[in-house]
DNA sequence: GCCAACGTTGGC
DNA sequence: GCCAACGTTGGC
């Protein structure tokens, strides 16, 4: 049984356009520098998992669309870069701190299923994502939660 | 641009 | 081990 997920990106820096643009529609999922979020790339997704793409910091947020699992967890060789932004001395590469995973674009939503109609909706008023002072990048959800947002994201 | 929420850091 | 200070996230 497939697992069901939500990634937050600010689309300035990565869209699902860009992701739907990029070599195999597939991109590493780097930069993740929480250590519950980390818990559930390293240890929970599998490929084959179904992530919702939610676009914040902008207008309209949203979940945007739909992507998945294509590789399971490898270390998040960007916190070995000095240069990187998201370098992490602490991260070893004989014992790394950051793990990632790859994602694949599957498809996007004709329009974006706006952050207020996920309010809005009583079936998902359980969702981490709306919950007060949710910062978390990656976030289990159901398959409830994921199936209404995508027919949201259909019907629109 | 503001600021609440929250994770992390570091002095003690 | 506590907790104040600080930095970041992310909605508004």
């Amino acid at each position: 049984m497939p697992k069901y997920w939500l990634i937050k990106s600010e689309p300035d820096v990565f869209s699902i356009d860009d992701l739907s643009n990029a070599e195999k529609k597939t991109t590493y999922w780097d930069g993740v520098r929480n250590y519950l979020a980390r818990n559930y790339m390293r240890d929970e997704m599998k490929i084959g998992d179904k992530v919702l793409y939610y676009h914040s910091n902008c207008d309209p947020m949203g979940v945007a669309g739909v992507c998945e699992v294509v590789k399971e967890s490898y270390p998040d060789f960007s916190a070995f870069d000095p240069k990187d932004t998201h370098y992490d001395p602490k991260s070893k590469k004989d014992n790394p701190t950051w793990y990632m995973i790859d994602v694949k674009f599957v498809e996007k939503f004709k329009n974006i299923v706006q952050l207020s109609d996920i309010k809005n909706n009583p079936k998902l008023s359980e969702m981490k994502l709306i919950q007060r002072g949710n910062r978390l990048s990656v976030m289990p959800i159901t398959k409830t939660e994921f199936d209404e947002i995508h027919k949201m994201g259909k019907n629109s």
